[in-house]
DNA sequence: CCATTGCATACTCCTTCGGTTATATAACGC
DNA sequence: GCGTTATATAACCGAAGGAGTATGCAATGG
């Protein structure tokens, strides 16, 4: 897998779960695999795609392979995030980067009623 | 698309920058389609997904369909990466958390070198 | 009215990728 | 050495979904 994004990666639910499990602290593929209901080869699979996009490291005791959650990317999810803060933070320190963001939006035009897929509007 | 990671939405580049030029401010379709290099319908279409994932809300007005950011499914994505901040924030406030992380830790075992995709042990 | 504009949707093609099964490899304990 | 354990990888399959093309439809403005 070619991951052109970081979001690619946790965009799996079962890739998420592994990174989840990893939060308690470094696993081998067995219990990986055991714990989450999946076949040794998928869990080895996935892994292979976490090590290649930074999410894990591993480190080798005889036949185990302990794989460990790294910070990185995660991260870099959060410097990702950084520019939208604003919209739910409305703390005073945030208001600098807020007048940044209504200069560029100046020329957006303006209107009524909103529509999303959170209320019943979806199947009309 | 039925999307059951609010990753999976962003896992896409093109859609990761139809949400990133939202940030400017509502634009149309055709102002998205055209700034970003997409076909019209190409845009509707991932439109559509940003839309049923609550990533944008949309007003009409006349032909024209403005599309806007909401900030719910990014605060959840900002939520989801709570439990991973102490990884890189040694702040002392984090401290609490990070003693229960290593609560949850106890029954992992140690081991030596670590190997990632970031330095050169790759392509072995 | 009618041509045009702006957008959504249906349909098709084709690649990608997740999952399974089978096999290779390597280190272990005896 | 040998069976066993732990993991990686290859081969295969099927479904999902992204992109393109064509079309439908509504509102517009002359």
């Amino acid at each position: 897998m070619v991951v052109s994004s970081i979001f690619e990666v946790l965009a799996l639910p079962v890739r998420q779960a592994i990174v989840e499990r990893l939060r308690e602290g470094p696993r081998t593929v067995g219990e990986l695999a055991e714990g989450l209901g999946l076949s040794q080869p998928l869990a080895s699979k996935h892994l292979r795609v976490l090590r290649d996009s930074g999410f894990v490291s591993v480190r080798a005791e005889a036949q185990r392979r302990w794989y460990e959650l790294r910070p990185e990317p995660l991260r870099e999810v959060d410097r990702w995030l950084e520019p939208y803060r604003w919209m739910w933070e409305s703390r005073l320190d945030r208001l600098g980067d807020r007048l940044d963001a209504m200069a560029a939006e100046e020329d957006a035009a303006a209107a009524p009623a909103t529509e999303t897929a959170t209320d019943e509007e979806k199947d009309r």
